[in-house]
RNA sequence: GGUGGCGUAGCCAAGCGGUGAGGCAACGGAUUGCAAAUCCGUCACACGUGGGUUCGAAUCCCACCGCCACCUCCA
């Protein structure tokens, strides 16, 4: 169907994707925990799977996209003293816990919409399926790999260990990790200080609990993503993806979670994207140094000289591979904003030229090759930064077409159809892109004719003085007229 | 300490065994009343350092230096 390759994050090469039943795809990705608001890191991670999303299904696949909401307040520390995220946030804010989960949640389906980044098929939370994680503790019971002790459940993992093997996904053996958390002394009740919970006992002061075969509790962070992929994807599916940085212990969790309780491996395609930096170092919410993506379109930072669309953040992001970590800064964003806009000038370019040529010629055997060439960007691990470099290309042909460098019987009509659908298709449809102004507003374009006018006639007796104090002043207030070679003006923000 | 990754021209960033993709910046030319935009060209004899393998290495191997991430809540 397709020559699609992905870089498989657990053989850690590049492999033909072969769907287990084409042309069905399941693709589950981590999402965001609703406690607060997302931030630009987030928006990188999500923006890439919506490019993959996006190229999936242009690529002829019907996608099952699931990505999980997680609401449930999972603990701070893992071994420590169990600060319920949710619950403190919302102290903090004064709200009911499930308020805070619903205004993080719209804030991030806001986000994602500022963005352009689509909706997943299924968006499942954790709180809505309390049921399905129980019943995947009571298997891993059942089966050997977990224990119960005071109203709490933990995976075992050297039990797991014994039978199948833990760590393969992030390239750790036990023995080391029981080695370095040694000197962290062992607090609990767990067997081994590398076993997670499943599940949780909630003292009475805890708001989010529920009741379970252990007592009143809540689920293990790690379990939420196994119980859901399972339900939406069944106990295999092709690819499953997230942030480097919930490779372990998140996805090493999930994987035994899965292998215990179902019998096999559950993923055949891991996929990690990798970190936004900022001046060199990750962006986290714990380190204080994130920028969140309003500050961004709103150029409210401290940080920021200007607003950002968030168009040009998508298109820094794109610019890079998804796998690569991406140092962000001013002088990157104000360049990918003057490459978007070249893109989309060309992609508008497109739709006024013309091709008369018969027969083929030379322009159109490089428009069929660089379309071509797009494509096999994109099947090589989704290689967005070449699928543009190849768009730039193509834009100097659309230039020198509008321009008359090259003449309209150099190209034939199907090749100016392939340059206007090339642009489309990636600049539209499979990056998520959209022209930096988009709905200009009817009076101020009435308004802004008289001035042209009034240009034109000053122009006509060459009153140079008043012509240019229009164009000028009217670039102080960030609007700039162009006088295009046809004699028509032209004006943009 | 363990694990993984990175170091490519002024900046960003592809490439991952066969003489530097692309963007931005800068400079020169064409075009323009002057600009902007656009086109052509230059900067470009690059790949952290030192070895090795190879007919051939930015790409593979070894050592070293520097940076980053994960091992603990994070995409």
């Amino acid at each position: 169907m397709s020559s699609l390759h992905i870089y498989n994050s657990l053989t850690r090469q590049k492999e033909l994707f072969v769907p287990i039943s084409a042309p069905y795809v399941g693709l589950y990705v981590c999402g965001p925990t609703v406690y607060s608001d997302v931030h630009l890191g987030n928006v990188r991670t999500f923006s890439s799977f919506d490019m993959i999303y996006r190229y999936l299904v242009f690529s002829g696949y019907k996608v099952r996209y699931v990505r999980n909401i997680t609401d449930a307040g999972h603990l701070t520390n893992e071994r420590g003293e169990g600060v319920n995220r949710m619950e403190s946030q919302a102290k903090l804010e004064s709200l009911e816990p499930m308020e805070i989960v619903q205004k993080y949640t719209v804030g991030f389906r806001d986000i994602c919409n500022l963005f352009h980044l689509k909706p997943p098929t299924i968006e499942p939370t954790a709180t809505g399926h309390i049921l399905e994680q129980i019943e995947m503790i009571e298997t891993l019971i059942h089966n050997g790999f977990a224990y119960e002790i005071n109203g709490s459940v933990y995976f075992d993992v050297k039990a797991f260990n014994a039978k199948h093997t833990y760590g393969e996904l992030s390239g750790r053996n036990i023995d080391e990790l029981i080695a370095g958390y040694r000197d962290l002394d062992g607090q609990d009740e767990k067997r081994n200080s590398i076993d997670f919970a499943l599940w949780k006992a909630a003292s009475p002061a805890h708001i989010m609990q529920w009741k379970s075969p252990w007592g009143m509790g809540f689920p293990g962070w790690h379990l939420e993503c196994s119980a859901m992929s399972t339900k939406y994807l069944g106990k295999q599916f092709d690819i499953h993806g997230g942030g480097m940085d919930l490779k372990f212990p998140h996805h090493e969790c999930e994987i035994a979670q899965n292998v215990g309780s179902c019998g096999m491996a559950p993923v055949r395609y891991w996929m990690h994207t990798n970190m936004l930096n900022f001046n060199g170092q990750k962006m986290s919410k714990s380190l204080g140094n994130s920028i969140l993506p309003i500050e961004l379109i709103t150029g409210n930072h401290a940080l920021l000289d200007k607003a950002y669309s968030p168009m040009s953040v998508k298109f820094l992001f794109l610019q890079s591979h998804y796998s690569s970590e991406l140092d962000i800064n001013i002088k990157g964003l104000q360049d990918a904003e003057k490459g978007l806009k070249k893109l989309m000038d060309a992609r508008a370019n497109a739709l006024l030229v013309k091709g008369q040529s018969m027969v083929e010629t030379e322009i159109d055997k490089s428009i069929v090759a660089l379309a071509a060439l797009c494509k096999a960007n994109m099947d090589d691990d989704f290689n967005t930064a070449k699928t543009i470099a190849t768009l730039f290309e193509m834009a100097t042909i659309v230039n020198s077409l509008k321009d008359g460098n090259i003449k309209d019987d150099q190209v034939s009509p199907s090749s100016i159809g392939m340059l206007q659908q090339t642009f489309e298709t990636y600049l539209i449809d499979v990056f998520g892109l959209s022209p930096l102004t988009e709905n200009q507003d009817e009076k101020l374009d009435d308004v802004l004719q008289i001035l042209i006018q009034i240009r034109k006639e000053a122009k006509v007796k060459k009153d140079f003085a008043t012509s240019d104090r229009i164009r000028n002043e009217l670039l102080e207030k960030g609007i700039q007229l162009k006088d295009e070679k046809d004699g028509n003006v032209s004006w943009s923000l």
